[in-house]
DNA sequence: TATGAATGAGTATTCATTCAT
DNA sequence: GATGAATGAATACTCATTCAT
């Protein structure tokens, strides 16, 4: 044997690309905070590449432009909802149960930069190219929350009522959560989002 | 007799200081409707000016800056709220009957002018004075809601629950309306207010 | 009588239009000298500003932006050819006088900052609609001499040929005059546009 | 013997030098290309390195910046008119014949990517650095023609003129044809080249 | 040789704000 | 009261250029 390789101090192709991929999600993630923390329009590149030690024109070698930004930050955190899963029919769970179980993952990610991002930016900030993306995506989200609301009211998980409406309050109502200024440790974090779900499904009035 | 007073082609000072005040609600409607349709960082003040027929500088006529307009929009949705009435204590009604004619009155001030523009600014949008400003008003729409909550339980209307929370997710659910775009006719008008309230009322789950 | 009237300090509103005219030209002329000096992309609008003793965003207020005070001063030169007449078919003249006529005032206005500006800029760099509009008068100016030189051959004062090439060769040799650096004394002035024209006239070979 | 050679992997020098000459030149000839068809100052080096699909840096190891890249191709460009030959005083033409043959060579080139470049691009574009160098290869033109001009002058084929004058016009008159846009067939090609030159030759007087 | 990555310097444009009139 | 004029400050975006690999 002739001996170990010498580790070559060129990184390979696909390496190079994997922190390219790296190095894009870190720009996204700063973006999403800092987006999230003084709104889109008060933030500059300026600070986004500050808060990552680059300079400005760094961050168009990984976008296009402010709002291709911004709207990738809005499509993540739609994403994330989705990509929790919880939903799918076939489990046997009641309406109900799923219902629960996709809100609260809704409202977790509502919490995170991403999705305070994907709630606070008004859709009229985006180009016509995203918004239609975006758009998209928020539809599916909200047929989804209506599917679960009719197989559940089917079931007889759930009260009768409009599925358009109700989605939309649910929807709206968990909304307000990543929308608030998060500095109020009581109105923050698993606790309260259990808290604030069962207060949708059952109700303010006594039973 | 001293002959009949000619008329003065100067108009008296409190005919004058109406006028300005006229004019001065004027400018805040102008402002509240472009605001809320545009969102506040993308309106700019030639727009304000141009819906009035007047030039930009007039605005400074009757506004320091563009900042107080908004806070002056916001503080007049929020005031709305508050003028509504039907949430003295006095008036013998339960908490929950008179929680839920607050509530009713705020979702419905949400589809104003005004009240879209206090609910669509984040505030971390704003400058710290008007932070302040505008962090008071709602702190004390907040209270009021608290209050009628405790009340409420107290008087078995209202399920017990941790009133923070609830007040924080009832004022937030109601937000939604005025944050949403209203195109859907089906979403918007009083109608649709009482479902949605009956809604946080008696919850999803089936009584 | 009661006295002579006071001259007022304020403006009368035709005067104040006329200032804005005045000024307005004044940033035209400036514009048209650097320019023409430095070439349009070469030059930044500080560099006019700074010409005027202003600042940048007071050109903004008599253009709409930079590309708009090129195609004016374009404009502006092409326009100069077209005013200093002479070209009518009334009056008498051969139509290789008036030809020459028009040649020598064409020649006379390249050598202006405007001309130059018409000349130097090419048309790929206007917006599509001032190109669009100089295209226009520059199409009419070569019709113009176009049929200036059927005229002549019609007449017998010109040379048979086809008056296509023989107008853009024309054209193209005095458009050499503005696109020079005058620099040079003896390649300027109505002298040098003299013998220029002759040139073209009686051609290099003996006669 | 000592057996076959094996065929190095690696070239030789000579034959490197050849190879990086080569693309030395693609790299010019696709320069020339993009230039004269945007103009220079509106061309990025991202431009002309997607046509040879390189990346941007590739184009340094061939040039030392930008606007050696010019200035090579307006060198080129007017080497091109040098190469053409015919204007040497040996080979017993007149100075006519002589001066209409350098002429034809400069039309010639003048509808080539890189007269057009040398043709199009002002000295005013042009660094300090850059337009000393390309004036002093257009002098040296301008000196041809004033030679043949006086020589034919002197030989009698040429009518008398101030021979800068009669050089700068007929330069001039030419240039047009590379700075023209050549959408027109009809203002292309060698046969417009033949009148446009015996114009020149012949004045648009009857002779 | 060629490239991915990064940057410095520049530039057009917008807009809230001021002020003399 | 209202306006024309002007400005300072900010900001997104471009691009030639460099350099380690």
């Amino acid at each position: 044997m002739s001996g170990t390789a010498i580790a070559s101090p060129w990184k390979k192709a696909p390496e190079r690309r994997h922190e390219r991929e790296l190095k894009r999600e870190a720009v996204l993630m700063a973006a999403a905070r800092v987006f999230s923390e003084r709104g889109y329009h008060r933030t500059s590149l300026d600070a986004v590449a500050q808060t990552l030690n680059v300079t400005k024109p760094t961050l168009y070698y990984y976008f296009e432009n402010k709002e291709a930004m911004l709207a990738a930050c809005v499509q993540h955190g739609l994403d994330l909802v989705e990509a929790g899963g919880g939903a799918e029919p076939a489990n046997g769970a009641t309406g109900m149960a799923r219902l629960v179980a996709y809100l609260t993952r809704y409202a977790e990610v509502s919490e995170t930069d991403f999705g305070r991002c994907a709630v606070r930016i008004s859709d009229a900030e985006l180009s016509e190219a995203s918004r239609k993306r975006v758009r998209r995506i928020k539809t599916g989200i909200d047929r989804r929350i209506r599917d679960l609301i009719s197989a559940g009211i089917t079931d007889g998980s759930i009260a009768p009522s409009d599925p358009k409406i109700t989605a939309f309050a649910l929807a709206g109502a968990l909304n307000s959560i990543g929308r608030s200024h998060q500095r109020d440790a009581d109105l923050t974090g698993s606790k309260m989002i259990g808290q604030y779900i069962a207060l949708l499904v059952n109700g303010i009035a006594p039973r």
